[in-house]
DNA sequence: GTAACTGCAAAATATTTGCATCCTT
DNA sequence: AAGGATGCAAATATTTTGCAGTTAC
């Protein structure tokens, strides 16, 4: 269930390069989600901006992250489950974005609800995003 | 429980001007979410691209209209329901995404379901995206 | 008349693309 | 060695800000 950084880019073909060790390894550290700035900051002036945009990119391309729809439109990443392949994510678990600090959780272990939709529609996807104060910031 | 365009903007304490009174119609008008660029468009080149910013923001602020989370990380807005008000959205339906056609339905009649949070979590919106295929792009 | 709103210009920020060079395999 | 990845420059897109002129009330 637990891949190294090395196997994960391995089982998805790509080749090991400085940044995708590095960006990935952020991830998974990263207990929440990740934005492009955070990246940026995080890996302090090692990688050019486009390279970043690229990597996160790929591996959104590959299923190894995801973005997450935000209230504030922000773009941010995640690590995606072990269900994800390429072209098709199946995330559909509950993200909790802090009003306070901005930390966005990824909430696994809840389970988003089926949604009867109206005559005619189909859903491939599904996202909870909950807003609110989380516990850290709860004082 | 339905204003016209302008008792909307009367009750908001906003003076009445062509591009409020304009930008308001749309989002009346059509039936999902508008994007800036929808905005832009729909309005032809009568009014400036900043003026549509802050008109967007004033409405925001003002509890009219309250942006959308979407998965594709674009910004879109859409029409609240009264009980917004000001600095409080209340806004805790349904939003469905089609991926072909692009339009955005908020699907007001479901309602949101109760997410148990973990311990020291609180909640303030709560908002689910739904994406697939919508039912005039079903063929 | 006054405060608020708009349009224009420009700055600041974010994202994408082309290409030469370098690195992984 | 070959293909892919990176860095740099620059193009494009998006959003914000300042200010002078205009409009709503």
């Amino acid at each position: 269930m637990m891949y190294s950084i090395i196997e994960t880019l391995k089982k998805n073909q790509l080749s090991i390069t400085d940044s995708r060790k590095k960006i990935l390894e952020l991830f998974v550290k990263a207990k929440g989600a990740l934005a492009h700035a955070d990246i940026e900051h995080q890996s302090g002036t090692e990688f050019d901006r486009v390279t970043i945009y690229r990597t996160l990119q790929t591996f959104v391309e590959k299923g190894i992250i995801h973005t997450i729809p935000t209230s504030d439109n922000s773009v941010r990443y995640a690590l995606c489950k072990d269900a994800c392949t390429e072209g098709h994510h199946h995330d559909n678990h509950v993200h909790f974005m802090c009003d306070v600090c901005g930390t966005t959780y990824c909430l696994d272990n809840i389970t988003t609800p089926d949604v009867k939709l109206p005559e005619g529609f189909r859903s491939t996807q599904t996202d909870l995003v909950v807003s609110g104060v989380c516990a850290k910031c709860a004082n």
